[in-house]
DNA sequence: TATAAAAAATGATAAAAATCATATTTAAGA
DNA sequence: TCTTAAATATGATTTTTATCATTTTTTATA
Protein backbone atom coordinates (compact mmCIF):
# COMPACT_ATOMS: atom_id res chain seq x y z
CA UNK A 1 0.00 0.00 0.00
CA UNK A 2 3.02 2.20 0.66
CA UNK A 3 6.71 1.11 0.85
CA UNK A 4 9.24 1.16 2.85
CA UNK A 5 11.06 4.18 0.50
CA UNK A 6 8.18 6.22 0.98
CA UNK A 7 7.80 6.42 4.92
CA UNK A 8 11.73 7.13 4.63
CA UNK A 9 10.81 9.98 1.93
CA UNK A 10 8.33 11.38 3.95
CA UNK A 11 10.00 11.23 7.20
CA UNK A 12 12.98 12.87 5.80
CA UNK A 13 10.77 15.57 4.08
CA UNK A 14 9.29 16.33 7.62
CA UNK A 15 12.53 16.41 8.98
CA UNK A 16 14.25 18.87 6.01
CA UNK A 17 10.80 20.93 7.27
CA UNK A 18 11.16 21.25 10.55
CA UNK A 19 15.05 21.88 10.54
CA UNK A 20 16.16 23.65 7.35
CA UNK A 21 15.12 26.61 5.53
CA UNK A 22 16.23 28.62 2.37
CA UNK A 23 19.20 30.41 4.49
CA UNK A 24 20.50 27.47 6.38
CA UNK A 25 19.98 24.03 4.15
CA UNK A 26 20.74 20.84 5.54
CA UNK A 27 22.94 18.39 4.88
CA UNK A 28 21.79 14.14 4.03
CA UNK A 29 23.82 13.20 6.73
CA UNK A 30 22.05 15.27 9.31
CA UNK A 31 19.00 14.17 8.12
CA UNK A 32 19.28 10.26 8.09
CA UNK A 33 20.81 9.85 11.68
CA UNK A 34 17.64 11.64 13.56
CA UNK A 35 15.61 9.79 11.87
CA UNK A 36 17.48 6.58 11.51
CA UNK A 37 17.70 5.80 8.13
CA UNK A 38 20.35 4.41 6.25
CA UNK A 39 22.56 7.72 5.04
CA UNK A 40 23.25 6.64 1.14
CA UNK A 41 19.45 5.07 1.02
CA UNK A 42 17.58 8.38 2.02
CA UNK A 43 20.32 10.38 -0.07
CA UNK A 44 19.21 8.60 -3.28
CA UNK A 45 15.33 9.49 -2.77
CA UNK A 46 15.91 12.72 -1.61
CA UNK A 47 17.82 13.00 -5.16
CA UNK A 48 14.34 11.75 -6.78
CA UNK A 49 12.59 14.29 -5.09
CA UNK A 50 14.72 16.90 -5.82
CA UNK A 51 14.84 15.96 -9.29
CA UNK A 52 10.99 15.83 -9.10
CA UNK A 53 10.56 19.50 -7.57
CA UNK A 54 9.13 18.04 -4.28
CA UNK A 55 11.88 19.28 -3.14
CA UNK A 56 15.11 21.26 -3.42
CA UNK A 57 19.00 21.14 -3.18
CA UNK A 58 22.29 22.74 -3.44
CA UNK A 59 25.23 21.19 -4.04
CA UNK A 60 29.03 22.63 -2.99
CA UNK A 61 30.00 24.23 -0.02
CA UNK A 62 26.79 25.56 2.19
CA UNK A 63 24.76 23.38 -0.26
CA UNK A 64 22.03 20.97 1.57
CA UNK A 65 18.56 20.54 1.35
CA UNK A 66 15.40 22.54 1.79
CA UNK A 67 11.87 23.55 1.09
CA UNK A 68 10.79 26.64 -0.78
CA UNK A 69 7.65 27.88 -0.85
CA UNK A 70 6.32 26.04 -3.60
CA UNK A 71 7.65 22.52 -2.05
CA UNK A 72 6.05 23.10 1.26
CA UNK A 73 2.67 22.84 -0.97
CA UNK A 74 3.26 19.82 -1.65
CA UNK A 75 1.17 16.96 -0.82
CA UNK A 76 2.30 13.31 1.23
CA UNK A 77 0.17 12.14 -2.29
CA UNK A 78 2.99 14.12 -4.15
CA UNK A 79 5.45 12.11 -2.30
CA UNK A 80 4.36 8.95 -2.87
CA UNK A 81 3.74 8.86 -6.71
CA UNK A 82 7.26 10.04 -6.74
CA UNK A 83 8.99 6.83 -4.78
CA UNK A 84 6.26 4.18 -5.29
CA UNK A 85 4.86 5.35 -8.92
CA UNK A 86 1.76 3.78 -9.72
CA UNK A 87 1.94 0.98 -7.71
CA UNK A 88 -0.04 2.51 -5.18
CA UNK A 89 -2.73 3.12 -7.12
CA UNK A 90 -4.73 -0.23 -7.15
CA UNK A 91 -7.53 0.34 -5.78
CA UNK A 92 -8.68 -3.03 -5.11
CA UNK A 93 -7.16 -4.79 -1.95
CA UNK A 94 -6.93 -8.29 -3.55
CA UNK A 95 -5.63 -6.47 -6.70
CA UNK A 96 -8.26 -7.57 -9.12
CA UNK A 97 -7.75 -6.39 -12.02
CA UNK A 98 -11.60 -5.63 -12.95
CA UNK A 99 -12.79 -5.15 -9.52
CA UNK A 100 -15.22 -2.10 -9.71
CA UNK A 101 -18.54 -0.75 -8.39
CA UNK A 102 -20.58 -2.93 -10.97
CA UNK A 103 -18.02 -6.29 -10.76
CA UNK A 104 -16.81 -6.22 -7.09
CA UNK A 105 -15.14 -8.37 -5.57
CA UNK A 106 -15.60 -9.76 -1.82
CA UNK A 107 -14.41 -6.93 0.30
CA UNK A 108 -14.96 -3.73 -2.00
CA UNK A 109 -18.14 -2.38 -0.42
CA UNK A 110 -16.51 -2.64 2.71
CA UNK A 111 -12.94 -1.44 1.69
CA UNK A 112 -13.33 0.88 -1.07
CA UNK A 113 -14.67 3.74 1.21
CA UNK A 114 -11.89 3.40 3.75
CA UNK A 115 -9.30 3.44 1.00
CA UNK A 116 -11.15 6.72 -0.07
CA UNK A 117 -10.66 8.30 3.45
CA UNK A 118 -7.28 7.59 2.92
CA UNK A 119 -6.17 8.90 -0.14
CA UNK A 120 -8.41 11.97 0.81
CA UNK A 121 -5.62 12.59 3.85
CA UNK A 122 -3.13 11.76 1.31
CA UNK A 123 -3.70 14.28 -0.97
CA UNK A 124 -4.87 17.10 1.64
CA UNK A 125 -1.87 16.83 3.53
CA UNK A 126 0.92 18.93 2.80
CA UNK A 127 4.28 19.41 4.37
CA UNK A 128 3.46 22.65 5.28
CA UNK A 129 0.98 21.66 7.68
CA UNK A 130 2.53 18.80 8.84
CA UNK A 131 6.11 20.77 9.69
CA UNK A 132 3.66 23.87 10.99
CA UNK A 133 2.39 21.05 13.61
CA UNK A 134 5.84 19.03 14.33
CA UNK A 135 7.20 22.81 15.17
CA UNK A 136 4.20 23.87 17.41
CA UNK A 137 5.14 20.90 19.32
CA UNK A 138 1.50 19.40 18.72
CA UNK A 139 3.15 16.31 17.10
CA UNK A 140 6.65 14.01 16.96
CA UNK A 141 8.91 12.94 14.17
CA UNK A 142 11.46 11.23 16.11
CA UNK A 143 12.14 7.41 16.52
CA UNK B 1 0.04 -3.18 5.04
CA UNK B 2 -0.57 -6.56 3.15
CA UNK B 3 1.51 -8.45 1.23
CA UNK B 4 0.98 -10.30 -1.84
CA UNK B 5 1.13 -13.70 -0.60
CA UNK B 6 -1.73 -12.83 1.50
CA UNK B 7 -3.96 -11.69 -1.13
CA UNK B 8 -3.19 -14.64 -2.77
CA UNK B 9 -3.83 -16.43 0.09
CA UNK B 10 -7.55 -14.88 0.71
CA UNK B 11 -8.19 -15.68 -3.09
CA UNK B 12 -7.67 -19.46 -2.80
CA UNK B 13 -9.28 -19.60 0.51
CA UNK B 14 -12.42 -17.80 -0.93
CA UNK B 15 -12.28 -20.09 -3.86
CA UNK B 16 -12.33 -23.02 -1.48
CA UNK B 17 -15.43 -22.14 -0.01
CA UNK B 18 -16.97 -21.35 -3.57
CA UNK B 19 -16.22 -24.54 -5.10
CA UNK B 20 -15.51 -26.83 -2.52
CA UNK B 21 -17.21 -28.99 0.10
CA UNK B 22 -16.39 -31.54 2.42
CA UNK B 23 -17.80 -33.98 -0.34
CA UNK B 24 -16.14 -32.49 -3.27
CA UNK B 25 -12.16 -31.43 -2.11
CA UNK B 26 -10.70 -29.28 -4.63
CA UNK B 27 -6.79 -29.99 -5.84
CA UNK B 28 -4.51 -27.30 -5.61
CA UNK B 29 -4.15 -26.98 -9.53
CA UNK B 30 -8.13 -26.48 -10.13
CA UNK B 31 -7.70 -23.16 -7.61
CA UNK B 32 -4.26 -22.21 -9.04
CA UNK B 33 -5.63 -21.79 -12.40
CA UNK B 34 -9.20 -19.50 -12.21
CA UNK B 35 -7.53 -17.56 -9.96
CA UNK B 36 -4.68 -16.41 -11.81
CA UNK B 37 -2.01 -17.31 -9.04
CA UNK B 38 0.95 -19.85 -9.83
CA UNK B 39 0.65 -23.56 -8.47
CA UNK B 40 3.34 -24.29 -6.49
CA UNK B 41 3.02 -20.89 -4.77
CA UNK B 42 -0.12 -21.20 -3.25
CA UNK B 43 0.35 -24.76 -2.69
CA UNK B 44 2.96 -23.31 -0.25
CA UNK B 45 0.27 -20.99 1.12
CA UNK B 46 -2.34 -23.44 1.45
CA UNK B 47 -0.37 -25.60 3.15
CA UNK B 48 0.58 -23.26 5.56
CA UNK B 49 -3.15 -22.40 6.33
CA UNK B 50 -3.79 -25.99 6.56
CA UNK B 51 -1.11 -26.62 9.10
CA UNK B 52 -2.43 -23.72 11.33
CA UNK B 53 -6.40 -25.21 10.95
CA UNK B 54 -8.07 -22.20 9.22
CA UNK B 55 -8.41 -24.73 5.93
CA UNK B 56 -8.73 -28.27 5.54
CA UNK B 57 -7.14 -30.62 3.89
CA UNK B 58 -6.58 -34.61 2.50
CA UNK B 59 -3.98 -36.16 1.06
CA UNK B 60 -4.11 -39.01 -1.40
CA UNK B 61 -6.57 -40.19 -4.29
CA UNK B 62 -10.23 -37.82 -3.86
CA UNK B 63 -7.72 -35.78 -1.63
CA UNK B 64 -7.40 -31.54 -1.64
CA UNK B 65 -8.46 -29.18 -0.05
CA UNK B 66 -12.14 -28.00 1.66
CA UNK B 67 -13.44 -25.72 4.38
CA UNK B 68 -15.07 -27.41 7.66
CA UNK B 69 -17.88 -25.14 9.26
CA UNK B 70 -15.71 -24.55 12.05
CA UNK B 71 -13.33 -23.20 9.07
CA UNK B 72 -15.74 -21.10 7.55
CA UNK B 73 -16.04 -19.15 10.79
CA UNK B 74 -12.38 -17.65 10.18
CA UNK B 75 -11.87 -14.05 9.27
CA UNK B 76 -10.02 -12.32 6.73
CA UNK B 77 -7.29 -11.58 9.35
CA UNK B 78 -7.08 -14.99 10.42
CA UNK B 79 -5.65 -15.14 7.27
CA UNK B 80 -3.52 -12.26 7.14
CA UNK B 81 -1.89 -13.38 11.04
CA UNK B 82 -1.09 -16.36 9.85
CA UNK B 83 0.99 -15.68 6.37
CA UNK B 84 2.49 -12.16 7.31
CA UNK B 85 2.76 -12.93 10.90
CA UNK B 86 3.01 -10.00 13.21
CA UNK B 87 4.32 -7.80 10.24
CA UNK B 88 0.86 -6.15 9.78
CA UNK B 89 -0.07 -4.75 12.97
CA UNK B 90 2.46 -1.77 13.41
CA UNK B 91 -0.08 0.53 13.59
CA UNK B 92 1.58 4.09 13.03
CA UNK B 93 1.38 4.77 9.03
CA UNK B 94 5.57 5.73 9.40
CA UNK B 95 6.62 3.02 11.16
CA UNK B 96 7.54 5.58 14.15
CA UNK B 97 8.43 3.26 17.21
CA UNK B 98 6.91 4.97 19.89
CA UNK B 99 4.02 6.97 17.92
CA UNK B 100 1.01 6.72 20.37
CA UNK B 101 -1.91 8.93 21.25
CA UNK B 102 0.32 11.25 23.76
CA UNK B 103 3.05 11.39 21.19
CA UNK B 104 1.59 11.20 18.03
CA UNK B 105 3.84 11.34 14.78
CA UNK B 106 2.06 13.92 11.94
CA UNK B 107 0.41 11.35 10.34
CA UNK B 108 -1.47 9.71 13.63
CA UNK B 109 -4.69 11.69 13.97
CA UNK B 110 -5.87 11.48 10.23
CA UNK B 111 -4.52 7.69 10.30
CA UNK B 112 -5.63 5.82 13.14
CA UNK B 113 -9.17 5.82 13.17
CA UNK B 114 -9.16 4.57 9.05
CA UNK B 115 -7.07 2.09 10.43
CA UNK B 116 -9.14 0.84 13.33
CA UNK B 117 -11.93 0.47 10.16
CA UNK B 118 -9.67 -0.92 8.14
CA UNK B 119 -9.17 -3.72 11.23
CA UNK B 120 -12.71 -3.62 12.07
CA UNK B 121 -12.90 -5.23 8.67
CA UNK B 122 -10.70 -7.68 8.77
CA UNK B 123 -11.72 -8.99 12.09
CA UNK B 124 -15.30 -9.20 11.21
CA UNK B 125 -15.52 -10.13 7.70
CA UNK B 126 -15.57 -14.31 7.77
CA UNK B 127 -15.16 -16.23 4.82
CA UNK B 128 -18.80 -17.56 5.23
CA UNK B 129 -20.11 -14.20 4.68
CA UNK B 130 -17.73 -13.22 1.65
CA UNK B 131 -18.71 -17.09 -0.31
CA UNK B 132 -22.10 -16.72 0.36
CA UNK B 133 -21.73 -13.55 -1.06
CA UNK B 134 -19.77 -14.68 -3.88
CA UNK B 135 -22.14 -18.20 -4.49
CA UNK B 136 -25.42 -15.24 -4.95
CA UNK B 137 -23.44 -13.53 -7.31
CA UNK B 138 -24.04 -9.96 -5.17
CA UNK B 139 -19.49 -10.39 -5.66
CA UNK B 140 -16.65 -11.42 -7.62
CA UNK B 141 -13.84 -13.62 -7.74
CA UNK B 142 -12.08 -14.12 -10.54
CA UNK B 143 -9.33 -12.10 -12.21
C1' DT C 1 -1.58 -55.16 -0.53
C1' DA C 2 -0.18 -52.66 -4.67
C1' DT C 3 -1.02 -48.66 -7.24
C1' DA C 4 -1.89 -44.18 -8.06
C1' DA C 5 -3.38 -39.65 -6.72
C1' DA C 6 -3.19 -36.25 -3.86
C1' DA C 7 -0.97 -32.91 -0.21
C1' DA C 8 3.37 -31.98 2.47
C1' DA C 9 8.20 -31.11 2.91
C1' DT C 10 12.33 -29.37 1.32
C1' DG C 11 15.12 -26.63 -0.89
C1' DA C 12 16.69 -24.23 -5.26
C1' DT C 13 16.19 -20.26 -8.29
C1' DA C 14 14.62 -15.66 -9.82
C1' DA C 15 13.08 -11.06 -9.11
C1' DA C 16 12.47 -7.09 -6.47
C1' DA C 17 13.45 -4.12 -2.63
C1' DA C 18 16.68 -2.33 0.40
C1' DT C 19 21.35 -1.09 1.39
C1' DC C 20 26.09 0.24 0.58
C1' DA C 21 30.26 2.13 -1.92
C1' DT C 22 32.64 4.97 -5.10
C1' DA C 23 33.49 8.19 -8.56
C1' DT C 24 31.70 12.65 -10.63
C1' DT C 25 29.87 17.23 -10.79
C1' DT C 26 28.80 21.65 -8.84
C1' DA C 27 29.45 25.80 -6.19
C1' DA C 28 31.30 28.62 -2.25
C1' DG C 29 34.99 30.91 -0.49
C1' DA C 30 40.00 31.61 0.31
C1' DT D 1 41.56 29.89 -9.83
C1' DC D 2 42.30 26.31 -6.33
C1' DT D 3 40.45 23.74 -2.73
C1' DT D 4 36.91 21.75 -0.40
C1' DA D 5 32.24 20.55 0.69
C1' DA D 6 28.28 19.25 -0.74
C1' DA D 7 24.74 16.76 -3.94
C1' DT D 8 24.45 13.56 -8.02
C1' DA D 9 25.18 9.50 -10.77
C1' DT D 10 26.15 4.92 -11.17
C1' DG D 11 26.23 0.56 -10.03
C1' DA D 12 27.41 -3.34 -6.70
C1' DT D 13 25.85 -6.09 -2.84
C1' DT D 14 22.61 -7.95 0.40
C1' DT D 15 18.16 -9.22 1.96
C1' DT D 16 13.53 -10.27 1.26
C1' DT D 17 9.81 -11.87 -1.46
C1' DA D 18 8.09 -14.51 -5.05
C1' DT D 19 8.47 -18.57 -7.90
C1' DC D 20 9.72 -23.19 -9.36
C1' DA D 21 11.14 -28.19 -9.02
C1' DT D 22 11.73 -32.50 -6.72
C1' DT D 23 11.11 -35.90 -3.34
C1' DT D 24 8.36 -37.88 0.47
C1' DT D 25 4.23 -39.16 2.85
C1' DT D 26 -0.52 -40.26 3.08
C1' DT D 27 -4.80 -42.43 1.64
C1' DA D 28 -8.51 -44.25 -1.39
C1' DT D 29 -9.62 -47.97 -4.14
C1' DA D 30 -8.83 -51.85 -7.36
Amino acid sequence: MISNSSKYAIKAVLYIAAHASEEKKIMVKDIAEPINVPKAYVAKLLQELSRQHIISSLRGPKGGFYLTKDNKRKSIMNIIEVIDGDQNNNSCLLSLHNCNPKKPCPLHSSIHPIKRNLMQVFKEKTIEDMSNEVKSGEVFLLD
